[in-house]
DNA sequence: AGTTAAACGAGATTCAATCTCAATTAAATT
DNA sequence: AATTTAATTGAGATTGAATCTCGTTTAACT
């Protein structure tokens, strides 16, 4: 499953003629390592823990890697940090983030998505990618 | 129309025992002068150009002001700056952004906030705010 | 006019992200 | 297996939006 997924990635690696190192393998095998949704330093830090340590310079520029290879996806909660997530299943979703303790959820709407392509056509744009994040209060921190 | 909603914005600093300031009054003018989507700075150098120099510092201050009392709203395309534009007509819309000119088209779906709303109550979620930008390519850029 | 707390401006600071560049190393070539 | 070559790495510098600091200014109340 992941020895599948990790495979590849290194046939990615190769096909586009770049290397296939220890740095790239451990931070692609670090975000794999969890469903959370976690921002550069967080996996800089695992890492390091881990005694696995790659450098932060390297952390960003592996993480832009899994990207643009669809390995993982992006998401942006607003607090000026962008998190990551192992793609592994490819199930395109949604996030429903609580605003007081951070907690993501996760949703998936054909409906909403098919109204997104209509609306797209009728302003005669060509759709690459969408953005949908709903923000609330969890039912733990509703009562404050 | 905008006098309007400048003794509002007056009656509301007023009422919050903060002053009414020539700098603030600026902002607010400026912002409302367009149906842009502008950054800090945008409207910073708007100001400045018009001889009516405000400080940045105020400008991101005057912003979040006017955001905290519903005279702007806020929007982020993942450029890594937040935009602002005015609400004096309170219309609730979202965004289609082309992402090569970056020209942004305003669209609003009552059905797709419905949804949005069935899926927080359905996770036991009380939604406060939601976020949908759509990202294509505008009818100019498709052909690159 | 005098008082006072809020607001201002200039510049320092923060922090995520990116860049620089010398040293290292994966991997293709002999 | 050794050599060559170009990609990659890490340490630390840099960037840029946003925020903060702090001495000065000013709106607004008396
Ligand atoms: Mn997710
Ligand atoms: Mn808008
Ligand atoms: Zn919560
Ligand atoms: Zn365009």
């Amino acid at each position: 499953m992941a020895d599948k997924n990790l495979q590849k990635f290194k046939d990615v690696l190769r096909s586009e003629h770049l290397k296939v190192t220890p740095q790239r393998l451990a931070v692609f095998e670090e975000v794999c390592s969890t469903d959370d949704h976690r921002d550069a330093d967080d996996i800089y830090l695992s890492l390091k823990q881990r005694e696995k340590a790659v450098s932060r310079a390297t952390v960003y520029r592996t993480v832009d890697l899994l990207l643009k290879y669809n390995f993982v996806s992006r998401i942006d909660i607003e607090d000026g940090k962008w998190r990551y997530e192992h793609w592994l299943d490819c199930t395109r979703h949604d996030h429903l983030i609580c605003v007081r303790c951070g907690n993501i959820v996760e949703f998936s709407d054909k409906n909403i998505q098919i109204r997104e392509k209509r609306i797209a056509k009728s302003f005669d744009y060509t759709l690459v990618r969408h953005v949908l994040n709903l923000f609330g209060y969890c039912s733990d921190c509703r009562g404050k």
